[in-house]
DNA sequence: TGAGTATTTAGACAATCTTCTAAATATTTT
DNA sequence: AAAATATTTAGAAGATTGTCTAAATACTCA
């Protein structure tokens, strides 16, 4: 849980997931959104990576994300229990 | 957002919500549940009233916490939006 | 009014985070 | 095999964060 909010406490890593669910791209094309170096975005990529919330797949010389929809169903639940009382 | 999901980014304030979900409390006694100060947890409660999870009425000398569910629709809708996809 | 209780503010310090540049690794193509 | 492209790793620097102690503020009650 600890690492999903963590993942999630930043404006760059919230917009590449944004991005993320009108379709996968891969680690260049993400970066090439952003004001800002592909070292920089492949740190992101990879909070997000652990966090669970892509997942990265090689294809050839590039990486592709996609999002992992599971986790977000882990969090959408932490938040329920709020409601349901 | 992005005060919400810094305010999240916290062991010791989810779990202060936690806490709260089961009922108001005053900043003393959510003091005494951790294994740390009055000011730290001061502090942590400064940072959800911000964020607006919390909401602080003053009553006579203590000052009661409660949840304010308002803001948790806002961060599940957002969360929604990677669902309905 | 003064003493006691509840809470916050201020300031400091160590730890963590975001970003950068430089270099390394992996893959493709000529 | 060498050059070009895609991505990550390593290490550094400045900013932000979490926690503490000390002090300030706000309120109650004797």
């Amino acid at each position: 849980m600890n690492i999903l909010f963590k993942a999630l406490n930043d404006t760059t890593r919230r917009e590449i997931l944004e991005m993320l669910k009108d379709g996968d791209m891969n680690a260049g094309d993400i970066a090439d959104k952003f004001n800002m170096t592909k070292p920089s975005i492949s740190h992101h990529l990879d909070l997000l990576k652990q966090a669970d919330l892509v997942i990265a797949v090689k294809k050839g010389q590039f990486v592709e994300y996609s999002l992992n929809m599971t986790v977000m169903d882990e969090i959408m639940a932490w938040f329920v229990q709020f409601k349901t009382q």
